[in-house]
This record gives C-alpha cells, sequence and structure tokens, in this order.
DNA sequence: ATTTTGATAGACCGATCTGTCTATCTTGGC
DNA sequence: GCCAAGATAGACAGATCGGTCTATCAAAAT
C-alpha cells in the first residue's frame, strides 16, 4: 500500500529483528519469496548470519512473519483508507474502489502479496496459506460490515461479490498497469451490487 | 483445463520435444516454474540433457514455450466449452461462470497460470509477461465478442468486467477450494453485467 | 571489575541450480 | 555395409541455496 509516512521520531536505530523483517516486507513483497535468499534479506538489513538465526530459525518462519506482519499493516491501511471514504454521505462500498485506486498508484504496487503467495506454494504449504486464506477472511468481513452499514440486502453474499471484485481488481491492475480503468471498472462493478 | 480426452491413436512414441514440452505442461503449471528444474523435466520426460538443450536453449525457452503452448490449448478449450453452452437460447455471457465451473472442479487445478507467471517474475522480465498480456488479450476479446452476441450494450466495457469477474472468480476459487459456490456468485456477476 | 548477553564477520557444509562436455549407442539414408 | 545425425547416460563446473559454526567484540548487569 501506499507509505504510511515515516513517524516523526524517525531514525530510530531500530533492533535487528526489526530490521530483518522491513527487509523481508520489502523484498519479499518486491521478488517473491522463492526470488530472494536469506544472504540478501542479511544484506540489505545490516545484520549478521547468526543474528538472523537468532530470532528465525529458519526462512519459512521469516516468511510466515512477513506474511503476518503484512496482513496487519495492509488491513489498517485499507480499514482506515475506506473509512475516510465511506464516512461521506451516499458513498458505500464502492469507496471500496478509490481506495484500490490509490493503492494500484503506488510505485512498488506488485499485486497481492497473499495471491502471489500461492502461486508460489505447493497446496501443500499449509501455514503459508492459512495466513492468506486469514488475509482473505478479514478483507471479506470488512466488506460484508460495509455492505451491511450501506443497508444492502444479503450482505453475506454482497461481501462475496465484492470480494471477486477486488481480487478480480488487483490481478487485472497488476497485468495491465492501467489502474486508474481498473478501478473506474471496479466501481462500476461494486455500485451494481450496491444496486442489487 | 479439464482432460482433453487422450486421442485414440494412443500411446505414440512422441518425439524428445514434445516430451520435453508435455512435461512442462504439467509440471511448470502445477509447481510454478521457479519450483521446477530442468533436472526434473528431463527425468520425467525421460530424456538426456543434451537433447533438452538441443530444443531448448535454456530454461527460459522452454518457459516461453510453455506459456505458449498453454495459451493455445486452454483458449481452445475455454473457447469451444464456452461455445456449446452459449448456443442454448437466452444463455449469454453468463455462460462463461458454468465453463469455469467445470474448470475448478478439475482435480489438477492450480489457479491461472498467467496470473500466477506475474507472481514469479520481475516486471522486467518483459517475455513471459508479454505472453501472459496476450493471453488475456485473447479472453478479452472473447468476452467481447460474447456480449457483442448476446446484444449488450457498450461491449467493450461488459467485457472489461466480465475479465475482472472471472480473474476474480479464479483467485477465489484457488484460495477457498469452493470452486461452485465461487463460480455460482460469478455467474450473479456476470449476469448483472448483461443486463446493465 | 567481571561476567553475561547478544551482535559481528565470514568461513564452511551439503544440496541444488543452470548449463557444458564427453563418450557411447541407435538408427535411417545412401 | 557405412556413415552421419541424433539420442543416450552421466560426469562436471560454477553459482547460489538454506543453514551451521567459530571466533571476536561491545556493552550492560551484577
Amino acid at each position: 500500500m501506499p507509505k504510511t509516512t515515516a513517524s516523526a521520531k524517525a531514525e530510530k536505530p531500530a533492533s535487528a529483528r526489526e530490521r530483518i523483517l522491513e527487509s523481508a516486507l520489502r523484498l519479499f513483497y518486491a521478488h517473491g519469496t522463492r526470488g530472494v535468499g536469506i544472504d540478501r534479506i542479511i544484506a540489505e538489513s545490516g545484520v549478521a548470519k547468526m543474528s538472523f538465526y537468532n530470532h528465525f530459525p529458519s526462512k519459512a518462519d521469516l516468511v510466515a512473519a512477513f506474511l503476518e506482519e503484512r496482513h496487519r499493516r495492509w488491513m489498517a491501511w485499507f480499514e482506515a483508507a475506506l473509512k475516510t471514504r465511506a464516512a461521506k454521505p451516499g458513498t458505500n462500498l464502492s469507496a471500496v474502489a478509490d481506495v484500490l485506486r490509490t493503492w494500484f498508484a503506488a510505485p512498488d504496487f506488485h499485486g497481492c502479496a497473499f495471491i502471489n503467495i500461492l502461486a508460489e506454494t505447493e497446496r501443500t504449504s499449509t501455514r503459508e496459506r492459512a495466513i492468506a486464506r486469514g488475509h482473505k477472511d478479514g478483507l471479506l468481513e470488512l466488506l460484508i460490515g460495509q455492505a451491511r452499514k450501506d443497508g444492502i440486502a444479503r450482505p453475506a453474499e454482497a461481501g462475496r461479490l465484492a470480494l471477486i471484485v477486488v481480487e478480480g481488481a488487483i490481478v487485472r491492475a497488476e497485468m495491465t498497469g492501467e489502474g486508474d480503468r481498473v478501478a473506474a471498472d471496479a466501481k462500476a462493478l461494486l455500485k451494481s451490487i450496491a444496486n442489487g
């Protein structure tokens, strides 16, 4: 998501664990978990190898921590961004498309980390995929909640339909690079969901 | 897609190149292009390493051939499956959801190979991503054509919206495993596009 | 002042990766 | 019958992977 304004305290030394996790958030999202090796994480976070393995017993543990943290940050950002837009009278579920548009325009946008992890893992990778499902469950709940606030009939179904639209928009934005057009199309779809 | 009935001629010896490409189609789709090494392709296609490098100068060339062939086969299957379903009177763009349902139910379903390749490649991987875009362009044309046949107003826009729904449905089916429900939801969305 | 804690750099290990090379074998065209 | 083309098995190279280990050092706690 668009960067969440660097805190004013600025440039804290940051613990080894924090630096590692920050590097993982940036590199794993940009290049995929398979595309980034431990050595690169270590180099870019300026940490010794043993320090890394002290905090994360294996790469899989770092991947899991990356996904959990990405989930927390993305959901917090999305929820806040939606709240400000959906507060205006008359706006509703379709404001989700406006939030997506700002995400798609971020210079480091590389699709959804949790959709991406599906492509990178086997069906047997229960850990990563459980986190991904959990993320989407959270997003679904958020969408259903918005549908309910909007007074849409059958909010559960509306939320499911909206999630399909959101996922499709993310993929199309990543594939075409035309985030604005995709967001506009998604908005039309979301409006038609709201109007039954 | 669901397997396309083995030809009756059956068990032709098959040239080295064909066996390599068949292995690539199966393994790259199931495990990703990064998750399958040349050695495994060679072993499972029963071919010598030098024979492989005779037909494909590098792994990247095999990946490209895999994507091109996957595109050909999937589009042919999808187009044929849609044709039979959309031939019935009254059915239309929403028949796409029925075709998707049968795909989602295939035992080896692992999402869309071209969405997956996005997660596996850098933005600088122009070759793979160009093939992926080409695939989606073809699918978009097909959807627009169906919208036009159905007499939907603004078929170009309807096609774009339908493609968002299709992409979203693929991702949701892969994420949840609930292909039937996802297809039903996608059908509702496609109908609302048609009745726009 | 001494001890403990945790971080440092970097060598090292075995496995696996893509790609090259040799050396042998099979086979079809003449 | 002979020869050229292409396939075979598999060793090999150089890089990179995840992960372990040693040895040094800085600083905080006792």
